[in-house]
DNA sequence: TTGAAAGCGCTAACAA
DNA sequence: TTGTTAGCGCTTTCAA
């Protein structure tokens, strides 16, 4: 491999020359500059990470840590993420935890702290006491992305504000006899997220005077598939149903609207359904929403991550990003 | 930062020592290797990935490639990579072309070739010739997920086979009337899986002596959005639609699904649809397609690149992996 | 079984 | 504007 050296020798000048020229930095005659890049692309010169990072401190990469990739929000914030990385030269170093906490320690203490990176993301998820000191005590700056962690900065949307706004949405469409499909079970482990939309689901029916029925508060597990099945359950006796659904992610509110299809319920005639995220399908399935954007907030992350890089020195504690009801076409005026 | 020195000099034994002891090379009295072992975590040593990386040439981590991190098939198949990765003691460093195109130069020469990884998976995605020549002369292992590139390794399902499968399935159903919905469009610039999906439907149409119609290809870009909207188009006129349709991929099926609910068309009764993929929904949609497993081929990739990192030689050329019909409640009996 | 010592390929003072 | 030089923190011969 060819090596600052051989593109010094080549040019007759010093490797710090090269070096100064290649990065950009001042001092560096235009037309030395000129033949270093050059040659440089000529010899098919790469420079090592390995060693720009040992002689600089940085290595010019982040780490993002995330519970598990192959779901909507996670992805989609770590798109964001890539994208200012990306045009920043860092390199992204993902850690999953792939679900099971299996490969907990192995992150933690093989990984994240072996020296990779300058910087480290964390997406939304529950952290032993123990893992929370680690992040803390991290010499670099971090954040966390989605569900807020004790502690630790974060990134995220009002969560309370959006499942306010959502369950507002549907009492002042005049429904009174109003579900919830909520998230937790074995998730409860690793979000904030389900604990606090569900709270304000219960705060806002207080406020207005309505009743929590505990036998319409339906477990969907964040997830299509087991939203179906509790919906069905839910939704079975005519007599005895909600007319109105708030569901705390649009996965799950899909699960809802596919049981209301299968019984035969008409939507929004006899049932109205909203969800939280605006997730790619909830257009085209005409649901309504609290829209939120994790694209954007893995970019804002990041780039704040970046800025304190580049700063040397802590950012503003980030406002909460915004969120938006989308009106579609599965919520209605309540019957009657 | 406490460096391999702090703990050698700690204990009073050489650098060499504790770097062997650490790595859990031969040659070490156990005893003294008990010791270095609990010194190191005594005083909270971590090993520098860049050190290390420059004296040994390995970094241990290893570089994937994405045109796109939030679609279903690419965050599935890096879950597999990653947790193959994870288990191996490698790091994920991701590149993501992020749609477009801009990025790709900096992704190539930046960093990619910024010798900070061991081995290279490129997920499907078409590159230039001049993108292909930089994988081909990488001096380090390197394999492609998905769809085919010419000159490099490959690991994924048949392509042909499973779209020839899915027809053949609604043909065995007694139906002539078969329409098709196409990826391809923009992402014909990168994917080979679009068209050879859709020379296989011609092919087999051809085979059993079955009509293709021009009329009858709709393009769904592989979403559902698109999908939906064509599939509204294709089902409009009762008196001329077809009585199944083939789609390249699951989210398309989901967008038929939807038109044929909206127009009101009877699933399977007036229409049969299959898809392409076995997606998360399409268990609670109903969907009847050829299941693939994109973490298992994410998986099997990564561990034959891992296996050749380790034993210093190539491995056999990958045999496809398998995929298999799952039949649910989107097809059935042609009428009449 | 252990240690000494020479790099790995850069960066960053400091000098010129 | 450019060069000299001393590391950065490990790994890896070679010797003991």
């Amino acid at each position: 491999m060819t090596s600052i050296d051989d593109v010094a020798a080549h040019l007759g000048v010093s490797t710090a020359t090269v070096s100064r020229a290649l990065r950009g930095l001042p001092g560096v005659a235009e037309e030395t500059r000129a033949r270093v890049n050059s040659t440089a692309k000529e010899l098919g010169y790469v420079p090592s990470s390995s060693a720009s990072g040992l002689a600089s401190g940085r290595t010019m990469a982040m780490g993002v840590l995330v519970p598990v990739i192959d779901r909507w929000y996670f992805s989609a914030v770590l798109e964001g993420v890539d994208r200012q990385l990306r045009a920043a030269g860092y390199d992204l170093i993902l850690f999953s935890l792939g679900g099971d906490g299996v490969n907990r320690d192995r992150v933690f203490h093989r990984s994240i702290l072996r020296k990779r990176i300058d910087a480290l993301l964390v997406m939304s998820m529950h952290l032993t006491e123990e893992e929370r000191k680690a992040v803390q005590q991290l010499e670099y700056p971090n954040i966390v992305v989605g569900g807020a962690v004790e502690g630790v900065r974060h990134v995220g949307i009002d969560d309370a504000k959006a499942a306010r706004d959502a369950v507002e949405h549907l009492i002042g469409l005049g429904h009174t006899r109003i579900a919830h499909m909520r998230g937790g079970g074995s998730f409860d482990i690793d979000f904030q997220v389900p604990r606090i939309r569900q709270q304000a689901f219960q705060q806002v029916m207080e406020d207005h005077g309505l009743p929590v029925r505990e036998d319409w508060s339906a477990f969907g597990d964040f997830r299509f598939t087991t939203s179906r099945v509790s919906a069905l359950a839910l939704l079975a006796d005519p007599a005895n149903r909600p007319t109105a659904v708030f569901c705390s992610s649009d996965e799950m509110a899909f699960g809802v609207l596919k049981a209301a299809a299968e019984l035969g319920i008409d939507v929004p005639g006899e049932l109205s359904v909203i969800g939280i995220d605006d997730h790619e399908f909830s257009e085209p399935m005409g649901l309504t929403t609290i829209r939120q954007d994790p694209e954007d907030q893995g970019a804002y992350a990041a780039e704040l991550l970046l800025g304190e890089l580049l700063r040397n020195e802590p950012a503003d504690y980030p406002p909460p990003r915004p969120h938006l009801l989308v009106e579609r076409h599965s919520t209605g005026p309540a019957r009657g």
